[in-house]
DNA sequence: GTCTATAAAGTGATAGAC
DNA sequence: GTCTATCACTTTATAGAC
């Protein structure tokens, strides 16, 4: 199903942009209408607010986390190559993970209802990861070493930790190098 | 030597904290001035505005980092217990890493001058692990399945993932399995 | 459903008294 | 060096025309 593209999903898919690009606080509803190209009326004809535009925006991200990451799986048949292909895909490191720049942004997480839905995203991506080790393990590709859920939970960490040393060392080659140390010790 | 704490050094030591509770985005001068207790006119007279305070306040909790990494790693004797001392240290996860909660700050990131001086804490950091790897690995501590600078990224990455994994995920206890499975990974 | 005009509240900074 | 008063600007939201 593909959207129209009217006012409304304009500022859904352009408020989803600016959440990754500059955060909520720092994004003013001019900003959005600017962004999307619509006026102030259409805003609050659709949404009560910034903040309720923010929830269908985050929504729209982690639908479209799942939606590209399935895509990504279908590419390979056994749990190694598709973890190896999580891993290895290509990655906006300059703009983030669509769902931890999320969960980084102290506006959206001290929101409950903003909160769980970036949960939603994160939830969704551990238990891919950790049926992928499982299965890994089982097929003898994935060292046993790590029990699934530490597999799991060294990974996402090192992925999500991988964009904020990049950023904090100032130099994107050190996202590589952790990625691929990671799959070294992971697999077998 | 003790700072007196001054207005000036109020306003650094409340901003400090304010921008890791909030961010710079989110934190007004009105923030600053309530949270330090102080007026207005001080902020102005001894800063050129919020962003001057914030360059102050980020060098602040870099100097900070150091101080309390340095007492921690004069807790141990070799290589190996400084690494372990460093990784199982108590943390504030709510709040996050003293640097990384600045490196993952938008706004202060997108300003050169603040972003240089989150950049020194983040090389300090770099350079103090990966030359206790060197050490653990000639000890025979430390696995040398890795490289230092390999095994350096993977400490920092999942340190700074962990905060970002337990708050998406809302549950803390992630945090330990993470740093566990790290530890479990490098040691011999 | 979309636009422009308007307004209350908050932000960032300055002026001037003390 | 610190405070209060003030000001221009932005943010967030509403009203009302089309």
């Amino acid at each position: 199903m593909v959207k129209e593209h009217n006012s409304k999903q304009k500022l859904i898919e352009g408020m989803a942009e600016l959440l990754l690009e500059k955060g909520l606080a720092n994004t003013s509803p001019q900003d959005i209408l600017t962004y999307s190209g619509v006026g102030k009326g259409s805003l609050y004809h659709h949404f009560k607010g910034k903040e309720d535009l923010a929830f269908y925006a985050i929504k729209y991200n982690v639908d479209q986390l799942i939606y590209f990451t399935e895509q990504v799986l279908a590419t390979a048949d056994n749990a190694c190559d598709k973890l190896k292909a999580i891993l290895e895909k290509p990655r906006n490191i300059e703009r983030g993970c669509l769902v931890g720049q999320l969960a980084r942004d102290r506006k959206i997480m001290s929101d409950d209802k903003l909160a769980s839905e970036v949960s939603r995203g994160f939830e969704w991506m551990k238990l891919q990861i950790e049926e992928l080790i499982r299965k890994g393990i089982k097929d003898n590709c994935i060292s046993d070493k790590l029990a699934p859920l530490e597999a799991t939970m060294l990974i996402l960490t090192t992925l999500q930790g991988a964009y904020i040393v990049s950023k904090g060392l100032r130099d994107d080659t050190y996202f590589q190098i952790a990625l691929s140390s990671l799959l070294k010790t992971l697999m077998k």
